[in-house]
DNA sequence: CGACTTAGTGTTAAAGTTACACTAACAAAG
DNA sequence: CTTTGTTAGTGTAACTTTAACACTAAGTCG
């Protein structure tokens, strides 16, 4: 008990609510509390914000630490600080997300973790805390976030046809888009690069590869380019 | 020196964004610091958030105290936890931004505040710790936020002209508006409800009054309607 | 009653969005 | 080597939305 304090202060944690992708459809990370309270129970991955690092340094780490995810884009989604909402005391805590391909990320139990979990967003379980009502307000923001931004091309691999791109869209968007209007519109925008390739090993005719060009979507961005699909 | 933890804590602030609109434009309320750090520097109103208050609670309760104001309807920012943000020690704050109709507000200065009073946003002064960035930010939120809701008709007299409507999209927006195109917009969106009366004491035609729908509003946003402008 | 001020109104061109169906290329099977 | 199956790739027309633009109406004031 070494550190004193003239008032009486919460706990400050941060929760990564994080999206993985892959053919199968979104999936969300999720951990089973090795601990009191909700032992057993399934939660996003967090824990206590150290006095000596920032919020994301903290986000990053605690993901790290629980379920072996490391290098995440997180961004900020909002901050929790209801007065009962943990059990054990007054606990406020700093929301994140992120988006990752599936593939790359390995995950792996560790600290205060049980087990490290994909769970398919159709069949989550009930979630300890308040974590359903942080990952649904996640969910909503990554759907709104992903319609007027270009997000998501760190989720494909470098070289990517046309048709993954779509199906990344329509899977986190939880649509169907139309072939050729969407091609005019993400071609249009001119942040694509055609190759002179096309995929391979495939049962039908093979599809033009394209990458996706990073200096140009800092260019347009930067004019306040509307990338809305 | 009463409340000990096993581990450091950060300590945790609100700090409230409260733009006010009045026939001159868009301001800011601001408080002069009484004490160290920054005393005598102009700061965003804010303060400690208590172990049994909710944040958005604290947000309310610290505006009131250093302004006077009550009754706003405060949203959240982002939650700001840079290391050394504060230069006695780790303080991560929770911003809150607001906008309110001036001429219901009368600030007066308090707790913690030599003075309080409302800024025109082209004529800031430098503000105390990272409290410039917060602003700026805000001030983004406001206009994204603006252009997609119906926000604002609590800024309003209860009755009002559709020109004191425009003249309120024009001020938050800062460009100016095709009068024809607008009314057309937002009488077209249904939430307006047209009175048998007039504007008095002009000295010119009277124009007519509108009264803001709330209901309708209400039932056309679970809808999911786009109130863009 | 003339001058002044703001209210109120429609149309058109341009841009963007949506819906929709066929041919091209290639591999696999026979 | 021909047929079959599968996905790639392409254009147009209807519709909707946006943007630009100028005059008459109503009322006050002097």
């Amino acid at each position: 008990m070494a550190y004193k304090y003239e008032f009486a202060r919460p706990a400050l944690t941060v929760d990564c609510v994080v999206f993985g992708l892959d053919d199968e459809g979104l999936k969300v990370l999720l951990i089973e509390r090795a601990l009191e309270p909700f032992r057993g129970r399934w939660a996003i991955p967090g824990g206590f914000v150290r006095v000596d690092e920032s919020l994301d340094d903290a986000a990053l780490r605690e993901l790290q630490e629980e379920t072996g995810l490391k290098k995440v884009f997180l961004e900020q989604l909002c901050t929790v600080g209801t007065l009962d909402r943990d059990p054990r005391e007054r606990v406020v805590t700093v929301a994140y997300y992120a988006l990752v391909r599936l593939s790359n990320h390995r995950v792996q139990a560790a600290t205060d973790a049980r087990e490290a979990l994909w769970f398919a967003m159709d069949d989550l379980p009930t979630l300890a805390f308040d974590h359903d009502q942080i990952l649904e307000s996640a969910y909503e923001r990554l759907q709104a976030k992903v319609r007027y931004q270009p997000i998501g091309f760190e989720l494909l691999p470098n070289k990517f046809t046309l048709r993954q791109l779509q199906s990344m869209y329509e899977i986190i968007l939880d649509r169907e888009l139309d072939k050729r209007n969407f091609r005019k519109k993400i071609l249009g925008m001119g942040v694509l690069t055609e190759l002179d390739e096309v995929e391979a090993d495939v049962a039908h005719r093979a599809a033009r590869l394209y990458r996706f060009n990073k200096a140009e979507y800092r260019r347009l961005t930067k004019q306040g380019f509307n990338f809305e699909i």
